[in-house]
DNA sequence: CAGCTATGTATACAGGTGTAGACTTGCTGT
DNA sequence: ACAGCAAGTCTACACCTGTATACATAGCTG
């Protein structure tokens, strides 16, 4: 789906839902591949195989638009998973793979960091993560700061994308996925599980040998 | 912080070397605040004080005033300290305070994430963050995967940059700074403090001070 | 002082942006 | 079959972008 050009249908005749529903899976690719500003309403639209004035007609403005893919880009289960087993696990392994490069994954936390500069984009995107991502990931954690570690989760999840699939600096583009996994469950399990994890941190500088409580580590 | 400042200086005579100066700090500024794509050059101009086209006499072209503004925001050590011992909590409470709500701290952070999106502005940003904080770090936490594990350490940072900082998610945003350093280290210190051997540390592998090749210097 | 050059400004250009208004086209109900 | 109206396109506008060219001036050097 969303191959390079989904413009080549057999041309929709008149249909208004078809064209609307065309323009908005555009708008997902171009946002989340250039970002609110880069992406041009002329560009989304003639993926959507469509005039760019329907932009207007459909969603009023580029910001209309832009708000209803973000919430469609947000909508699906995206990086944590729907269970509480093993999520420590389904989380870093799903980073890994979604981030890997050639694998053109089209990603909410693409859309997100392209488009978070922008003031216009800014509010936008923190609704969408806070509603969806955040509050899917929150729950699954549970506990009193459950929406705090959960933002942290995102956090290390923003980043590796960042680093790794936009910029793409060199050890993070090159490391193999199993060992990447292997560090990104060691870095999330501080906000995934153990709801303790008060001071210890300083001179504990014994190995962090401490893997997975009850070695839970292959969780399927 | 960096309101009407450098604008307001009470006109510098002709003076070559301080005119590209202001440029260059105006730069930073912008770019830190808008990003590449974001940031315009009359803007820019006009906060060092003089006209646009001076950024093309001295620099080129936005693209080389870039390059050489990566170059003087990554350049003074920055997030990571300079000692090895209690590295881990040093940099989540350096983290932790940067990215409070209402410090204006401009940090390369955030000019990196800001200007990634755009591919004229990810190369250089690449470079720049292996060059002086990649290297930094990854000196610092020594072991064979250094760069791998510096690198994951940049992501979380970025990722609370990005969260905290740009986009305000509220959980992120209100939360108390000394809690969200305690959480920050526990996060960081899977990579920092690794189980990897600590003998790699006696050597200096990092070279910072390499102003990278074809970025530097300018017009005449 | 005269004059030359480095330093800086002003104008203009070609292209791009989002969007408003007038226009055309195709489907559908009677 | 023929209106009527929704669906879609075209053109234009006001503004903004980076930069090239032509021009003005300050300040050192003879």
């Amino acid at each position: 789906m969303l191959g390079p050009m989904s413009a080549a249908q057999p041309a929709r005749r008149r249909d208004a839902a078809a064209t609307r529903e065309a323009i908005l899976a555009a708008a997902v690719v171009e946002f989340t591949e250039y970002g609110y500003a880069g992406a041009g309403v002329r560009q989304i639209a003639e993926r959507a195989g469509v005039s760019a004035m329907m932009i207007n007609r459909y969603f009023g403005s580029k910001q209309g638009l832009f708000a209803e893919a973000v919430d469609r880009s947000f909508g699906p289960p995206t990086v944590v998973g729907t269970e509480r087993h093993g999520l420590t696990r389904t989380m870093a392994r799903a980073l890994a793979e979604n981030t890997a490069h050639g694998t053109e994954h089209l990603d909410p936390f693409l859309l997100t960091l392209r488009s978070a500069s922008d003031p216009e984009a800014a509010d936008i995107v923190r609704q969408g993560i806070e509603a969806h991502v955040g509050a899917r990931l929150a729950g699954l954690i549970g506990g009193s700061e459950a929406e705090l570690r959960a933002q942290l989760g995102l956090a290390l999840t923003a980043g590796t994308w960042l680093l790794r699939a936009v910029v793409g600096t060199r050890a993070l583009a090159g490391v193999d996925n199993d060992r990447l996994a292997e560090l990104l469950a060691a870095m999330l399990e501080p906000v995934t599980e153990g709801p303790a994890t008060e001071e210890a941190v300083t001179e504990e500088a014994a190995r962090p040998g401490r893997p997975a409580p009850g070695s839970g580590s292959a969780a399927q």
